[in-house]
DNA sequence: TGGCTTTATTGATTTAGGTCATGGCAGCAC
DNA sequence: GTGCTGCCATGACCTAAATCAATAAAGCCA
C-alpha cells in the first residue's frame, strides 16, 4: 500500500505513507509537520488538497520551472532534493538554494510574476505543485493558511539574509562547516540521521552555492577530514565530531 | 500646511504633503505609488489608515527595532533612510538593507516571532509602523492587500537573492557600482535625481553591506572617479557615466 | 569489459582584496 | 579660535582563496 506509484488515491489508511507516493492526500503525508499544511486543521486540510497537483517523479536534471518563464505555483518538496539557481549575463549558473523534502520554493516569482530563477531536481524527487492563483483564494477564506504563508515567506527571507551575511563575512572553512551542519539539522528535523548522509550536490554546486570554487570546496572536505571533525567518501558525509563542527562554523543556529 | 510637524490630522488638501508630517494619511501620502497602498481604492486605504502607526521622528542612529525582540509591526520608510544589520556572535555589526522611502521592512521577524535584525535610522527620518496582527486581520477582508504584501515579501527574497549572487560572484568594483546603480534607480523611481545624491551611509556600511573592507570601498571610489564614471565630494556622489557604470556593474537591471 | 565522461583530489602559482599604518580633513564643543 | 572625534584617502605588505594544471577515481552505457 506504500509503495510508490500503486494504484488509486484515497488512501485514508491508519499508516502513513511513502512520500514518493504521488497520491497521498497532504493528510496523509509525513511531511504534514514541516510543510504547509501545519496550523490547519481536518477540513481545511481538504480544501487545501483539492489545490495540489502531484505530478509524476522528476529525474536529476528535470527542470520545476525556469528563469523569466511565467509564474504560476509554487512548489513544495515531497521526496529528493532541489536546487535553485540564477543564470547570470554571461551564462553562468549561481547556486542560490538547496531545498529538502517539507521545504517550499519559487516565491520568488510572485511578484514580478516571472520566477527569478531555474529549479532543477537534484537526484529522483517528487514535487506537489500548489497553483499560486488558486492559494491566494483559499488563504482569504482560511485565515491561518494565510498566515502559515506569511511565515514560510517570511522564513525563506530570514534564511536568505543569513545565507548573505555568512557568505560576505565567513571564511571557507566557515561556511562548509554550516552548510554540512544545516543539511545534518534540517535531516534531524526530518528524523533522519543527523551525522551521516549523501550531498545531494557536487562540489562544483557546492562551491556555486557557499561562493567558492570546486577546488576549495576540495580541499576544506580534505581539510576537515584530516582533523578528524568528518568523514568523506565521495558524496557521503559522516559527521564526526558534531561540537567540533559547529564550534568551526561560527554560527548562532 | 504642508510644514512638518504642522497641526491636526485630516489634511485632505488638493495637494499631497510633505511625507515627513506625521499627521499624512496613506491615502495622501506622495509615497502612496510606491509603498502599501498601490492596489488598494479609496475606502481600502482608509482602513489601512486606521491601523497605521505614525510616529515622532526618528534621529540618526535611533533603532526602529532590535534583533531578538518581540516581533510586532513591520515599518514603511516615510522619509529619511533606514539601515539594517544583525550583529554576529563577536558582536560585529553586518549591514544586510538599505531601506529608502516607500520600502517596508522587518518581514524577517514574521516566522519566528522575533526580529531577525536591528534596524536604525542613519539620518533623521520618519516611519509609519504596522502592527502586524492588525495587517493579517485586514488582508483576510481585503484580498488585494493580502495580494500586495504576498508581492512585497517576494520582492525582498528576490532582492535578497540577488545580493546573494552578487557579493558571492562579483568583483569589489562591480558591488560598489551596482549599489551606487541601485540607489541611482531607486531615486529615479521617486522622481528625484538618478545622478546626483548624498549617500546615506559610511564607507565602513556601505562595506559591510557588500562584504568589502571601507578602505576597498574608498580605493573604488577613487578609481572610478579617476576613470570619470563618477564625482565623489565625501557623500555626495555625482554619477557622470551612467552607462559605463553600468557596463562595469554588469547586472541586469 | 572497456572506453568515455563527469567528478574529485592535490599541487604550484597568482591575485584581489584584506590588514596595518599614517596623515588629512570636516564637524562640533567649549 | 583650539582641541577632539569620527570619517576618509592612500600607501606598504600579506594572505585566503582563485586559477592553472595534472592525475585519479566513479559512474555510465554499449
Amino acid at each position: 500500500m506504500s509503495e510508490p506509484g500503486s494504484g488509486q488515491g484515497g488512501t485514508h489508511s491508519g499508516e502513513r505513507v511513502c512520500p514518493s507516493n504521488p497520491n497521498v492526500s497532504c493528510g496523509d503525508c509525513r511531511l504534514g509537520d514541516l510543510c504547509l499544511p501545519i496550523t490547519l486543521d481536518a477540513g481545511e486540510i481538504n480544501q487545501l488538497d483539492e489545490i495540489v497537483k502531484r505530478g509524476r517523479p522528476l529525474k536529476r536534471g528535470d527542470a520545476l520551472y525556469r528563469q523569466g518563464e511565467k509564474f504560476t505555483s509554487v512548489f513544495a518538496v515531497r521526496s529528493g532534493s532541489v536546487k535553485s539557481f540564477q543564470t547570470a549575463l554571461d551564462g553562468e549558473e549561481r547556486v542560490t538554494g538547496l531545498y529538502l523534502p517539507g521545504e517550499i520554493l519559487g516565491m520568488g516569482g510572485i511578484s514580478s510574476m516571472q520566477y527569478d530563477n531555474t529549479a532543477v531536481a537534484l537526484e529522483t524527487a517528487s514535487v506537489c505543485e500548489i497553483p499560486f492563483h488558486l492559494l491566494e483564494e483559499l488563504s482569504v477564506k482560511i485565515p491561518s493558511l494565510q498566515g502559515r504563508f506569511f511565515r514560510l515567506m517570511s522564513q525563506e527571507i530570514t534564511k536568505d539574509q543569513k545565507m548573505l551575511t555568512m557568505v560576505s563575512t565567513n571564511t571557507a572553512e566557515e561556511r562548509v562547516s554550516a552548510l554540512l551542519l544545516s543539511i545534518s539539522a534540517r535531516n534531524h528535523h526530518r528524523k533522519l540521521s543527523q551525522t551521516c548522509f549523501i550531498l545531494p550536490m557536487t562540489r562544483a554546486e557546492i562551491g556555486s552555492y557557499l561562493g567558492l570554487t570546486l577546488e576549495t570546496v576540495s580541499r576544506i572536505f580534505s581539510r576537515l577530514q584530516k582533523q578528524g571533525l568528518i568523514k568523506v567518501d565521495n558524496k557521503e558525509i559522516t559527521i564526526e565530531e558534531l561540537d567540533g563542527l559547529k564550534a568551526l562554523a561560527k554560527v548562532s543556529s
